[in-house]
DNA sequence: TTGTATGCGTTATCAT
DNA sequence: ATGATAACGCATACAA
């Protein structure tokens, strides 16, 4: 089967590549006679625009790249999926590249996208040890952030979840269904997001009157180490009081409900748990693990728009929006 | 920053722009020094090759397109991140298509797939209702099929994981901890992989001498109906010498898991357990359940060779590739 | 070894 | 309301 151009279409309903042209687009004038006899001709041959050619003509592409450190991970497939389906219903493609928070690969997707001309740029992240560094791209293509403070704020539009609030919150949660020592269970990540949750569950602690110490109140674990549950059991042991854990994430926080599990101290009798995320795991681990959950179609829509926008107005930029969690209490924190 | 092109490169390196295009692409002959040149001309530009021009030019996109269900299921996620990164690493940018599940939008998809023109399409899925219809499409793109039997086998390449030798896998190791009347939960999305697995089951069965009978072996569920716990228990009320379950997918078995906790019987004292897909879930499940793996890698190894080489000779087809599969064996099959 | 010229499919400018 | 044509950046056939 022959592949048409649009000279091909223009032949055949023996008017201008011009006309063709202006009636795809919709612009332009032509009568209502031509545009139904051209549309007749394109749907009978099939005709499909040229995108290549389209851009090279319009120094547009029409798509987006969008930059994701792990798209195994549920939050992140979560949101890239819907920023996906949103982007489409805008006549956008999406090109996922997963960086595996390896900073080589970053650099070289960026080029790729650059090269590939892409209208815009998300990234996300929530765990990098490195910033990202846009003065790689030579060309000034708009970018938006999720979950990652920039360099250069002011050239860019910073939206996250109110990390601060999530672990606030969750602290909350420990301490009101009665548990004296909370601990905070992190990773060796430092990113934005982290900060901010640490210092939500500091506040928390402080807000309640507990005074919070590096010793007693900070686990810090590497769930990828073989070290992990050893690790988890010689902080339990020097802090025998420890009765909540506010984790990081959930993932960190079903590995601590595993070794707990099969150790210690059960949960939610003697410590009580909460994680971050809201990962599909959470409902059927034992017990149910509460959690906080970021609102993923919120973040997707507040990406989309902001980009979408950031491309027709290139300066409206350097604004930061804080989207809200909330709560979804299980089991893992039912007070006794 | 100016957006150099190469008319640009081959100014600065006091050339021609067909020089130029020679030393980037390594094609025609140059001398070494002139090739020096350029190179570090580029190198200074930080010049960005143009690939919608490349594209246009050569009627070639070196992107591929992925039709996927449902980025948001791990085991999707899961191949499609390896398929996009062994793509990545060959040149190729990857185009990843959200269908939903969804006729039209996967007809929608296939068109705009076609206009950006695509190079090659994998066609992934485990679970439709309707058949791949590859007449939608006028141009011929390559195209291989993961776990979806395509219309016309004879124009493209299968490649799917044995889901007949999983079943059989996976119902044999309930008959043999101790089972004497397995059941086997499906869903009612009819796909070839649901088949499969139904047929590994039926031969498992019979092989051990039990007979297959539509009412005691068969479950049918939907875990997105409200009836779900409901059906589940009424069947287990008809069936109380039911003592096995072959799910045929993870998020199954973990919501039949859910109901048979807080309900009935104990698992797998009393009714043994086993999913498909692996799951991280299952891990953390209580008891952790017993599944059979699909090898990802491979799967993804095998598809993206198979399209490139489908690309290069377009007549190589109609090859189907089974991958084997592994039991994982966890708690919730341990034999009493 | 290198340069010149053409065309890929589209949009946009300028005519008519 | 419609047509002719230049231009986008690149690869390549052909010339030199």
């Amino acid at each position: 089967m022959k592949k048409y151009s649009i000279k091909d279409i223009a032949e055949l309903s023996g008017v201008s590549v011009a006309t063709v042209s202006r009636v795809i687009n919709d612009n332009g004038r032509f009568s209502e006679e031509t545009r139904k006899r051209v549309l007749r001709v394109i749907e009978e041959t099939g005709y499909k625009m040229n995108y290549s050619a389209k851009s090279l003509r319009m120094n547009k592409s029409f798509s987006i790249g969008i930059l994701v450190p792990d798209i195994s991970n549920y939050f992140f497939s979560d949101v890239v999926q819907k920023i996906e389906e949103i982007l489409f219903d805008k006549g956008y493609s999406t090109i996922i590249c997963n960086t595996a928070r390896n900073q080589e690969k970053e650099t070289a997707y960026l080029h790729m996208l650059e090269g590939k001309g892409v209208d815009g740029l998300i990234v996300i992240s929530g765990a990098e040890a490195f910033e990202f560094d846009y003065s790689q791209i030579e060309k000034q293509i708009p970018y938006i952030c999720i979950d990652r403070e920039p360099k250069e704020k002011s050239r860019t539009i910073f939206i996250s979840s109110n990390h601060y609030q999530g672990a606030f919150e969750a602290t909350e949660q420990l301490i009101h269904s009665g548990c004296k020592q909370p601990i905070i269970a992190v990773h060796n990540r430092k990113s934005t997001s982290t900060k901010e949750r640490l210092n939500g569950f500091k506040d928390a602690l402080k807000k309640n009157n507990i005074a919070f110490n590096e010793n007693s109140n900070l686990l810090n674990v590497d769930i990828r180490s073989s070290l992990f549950e050893a690790d988890l059991i010689s902080f339990l042991a020097r802090n025998p009081a420890a009765d909540g854990i506010f984790s990081l994430n959930d993932s960190i926080a079903l590995e601590i409900l595993l070794v707990l599990r099969k150790n210690i101290r059960s949960v939610p009798k003697y410590i009580k748990l909460i994680g971050f995320d809201d990962m599909p795991a959470g409902r059927y681990s034992s017990p149910t693990l509460s959690t906080v959950k970021q609102d993923t179609s919120k973040i997707a829509l507040t990406a989309v728009e902001s980009l979408l926008n950031l491309i027709s107005f290139p300066s409206d930029t350097g604004k930061s929006i804080i989207i809200p969690v909330s709560l979804t209490l299980r089991e893992s924190t039912q007070g006794n």
